[in-house]
DNA sequence: GTGAAAGCGCTAACAT
DNA sequence: ATGTTAGCGCTTTCAC
């Protein structure tokens, strides 16, 4: 009885024991090319008694597939781009294609790094949230011929696929609401600025305020740069060293409006009675928070599943011209508005 | 002038633009056979004026080192488990690994396809929270010379590094401090009987139980399956159509403890004033919650962590004995329960 | 229908 | 110090 090194079995020691040349053992495992039947099952049969499993490796040499997506996403704490990812693996996953995951926290050269890190091992496509509208990086990706699809962020003069929200339509929507609801002391807590996402909620509030002709007061702007704790001490900031309360705050995320929370509750401030508070998207446990915040819902999940969708026809079809998708949010209003006058 | 190719760089392009043999490139990428700091110049800048990038597959051929991590976790909602991941990518992002990130939902079938997946991508190592106790297949990876790294659950049998928190100890404190505070009437919604943590959870509370001498009521004891939406129906289940309400709820896990609180407050039950409530893990947003959670508070970075420390120590050595790594937790004593008599 | 052989890009043993 | 060459496991062209 042979006994057979299970480690490393190649097609190789399929051929020998199925007594065909690897030509034929390649042949059958993809498919492609004809054998006779009792070849194949001859060769089947080998396979089967040696537990083959072929090298992707060796695979992805030869053909420049690899299989892989790598993911680049600011924040890996934060459920908007968990759910993101759900969505892209519920599509790719179906094709047989894994994903690198890597994370920035909101930090370029970080990103530039991953970048390099992910081109370096071949991946098949990038999928990017990046931490900053000016990439250049981006055009290496192209010249690389690694297709890229951005997500959730735009990068300025990039010519790929991309797939957002409507940020600043979105984020108009939500300061309107807060103004027909009679406020006008109103405090937004930036994103970062060096983003798309950033800039246009901060775009798309400074538009309304300006459309209803309301101030916006230097001293309520300010930049939580999409971190919980930054938020948290600008928000703190304000409200208990300047002892300045605005009659409502605009958090441009959901961990800023998280730690915006926090420094209400730590200061016996209430929602809404006190301060009124809008997010830009739904923050965690909403279900569970008192009182539920009025925000600008996305849709993530969809956001993930264009995203993947859009992948694999870019990696099938690099020619086309890239597409701009936009996802629409919903206003959704809850209690933490309060009507004035 | 020469136009380059920018797409697909070799080191044979390099040799012949540097006018030097492949194997003196090659000696230079890898600066680890001696060759002249004239000729490495030449070399350098033949490299760069190509833009030359080298190509991961064909060394991971060669070398059989992809510098690619499997991660392997049931939850990619859970903070929890992002925590573990954080840790984990802290450590071996510095050794130039990037993770494959798959998860499972739970579901046994999925995780044996994701294995799969991993071990045909030839990953270097596979970090593994498994959805079943029993998991024959880990002897194929071992036997396919991948090292696995259990994280957070165990496997019957398998004799590979480890790292878990004391489950049955931190149920058992968890459990006692409940009964101390006058709690008779206890229901646990349990985790997932399959999994490590969810049987050793629930055999700690059914030890603290037994050596207080209290019963368990069979109708107090609930199957959420780590489930968020599992826990609420089973939880409202109790509550609503069978109108039984325990003095104090177990929850074995965050997500879980989440849906429990949802029923609870959807049905003006008040914490710990009608029922008290602790839970296996922090849940999301706790320090906006009220009231705040007694909960076992786990370590997830450091485990994540020691994860990483462990796949890298045993990529480099594969033939040291496995290690058990038991992470201690913490009881978080809030003000979720309450005192009787 | 099947086999032989070249080659994907790189590493490393061997030769000089 | 540098060059030549075999080979990692697979695919695919070219013969037969």
């Amino acid at each position: 009885m042979e006994v057979f090194n299970l480690e490393n079995v190649t097609i190789k020691d399929v051929a020998k024991h199925a007594q065909v040349s690897i030509a034929t053992v390649s042949r059958v495992l993809n498919d492609n090319y004809p054998v006779s039947k009792e070849t194949k099952e001859k060769v089947l049969k080998a396979m089967n008694e040696l537990n083959f499993k072929p090298n992707s490796i060796a695979r992805s040499l030869k053909s420049n597939i690899t299989h892989l997506i790598g993911v680049v996403i600011p924040d890996i704490s934060n459920s908007f781009f968990m759910e993101i990812i759900k969505g892209i693996d519920s599509i790719v996953s179906k094709e047989e294609y894994s994903l690198i995951l890597s994370y920035t926290d909101e930090n370029f050269e970080k990103e530039l790094n991953v970048l390099k890190r992910l081109s370096q091992k071949r991946v098949d496509a990038i999928i990017l949230a990046s931490s900053n509208i000016d990439n250049e990086y981006l055009d290496d990706l192209i010249k690389e011929n690694i297709p890229v699809v951005l997500i959730d962020r735009k990068i300025k003069n990039s010519n790929v696929d991309v797939i957002v929200s409507d940020d600043f339509g979105s984020s108009y929507m939500l300061t309107k609401y807060l103004i027909e609801m009679g406020h006008e002391d109103i405090c937004i807590v930036n994103g970062n600025l060096n983003v798309s996402t950033g800039i246009e909620r901060y775009e798309g509030f400074k538009a309304a305020m300006m459309d209803y002709n309301i101030e916006i007061k230097d001293e309520f702007v300010l930049n939580g740069y999409y971190s919980w704790e930054k938020a948290y001490e600008e928000v703190k900031k304000l409200i208990v060293d300047k002892k300045k309360i605005p009659s409502a705050i605009f958090a441009a995320n959901n961990r800023m409006a998280e730690g915006t929370m926090l420094v209400l509750k730590e200061n016996n401030l209430k929602i809404p009675d006190d301060v009124s508070l809008v997010t830009f998207e739904e923050i965690e446990n909403q279900k569970l928070i008192e009182p539920k915040l009025t925000c600008i819902k996305q849709n993530a999940l969809l956001m993930g599943k264009k995203a993947g969708q859009m992948i694999l026809e870019r990696i099938k079809n690099k020619e086309t011209n890239p597409k701009e998708i936009v996802v629409v949010s919903d206003l959704v209003i809850n209690s933490s508005v309060k009507k004035i006058n």
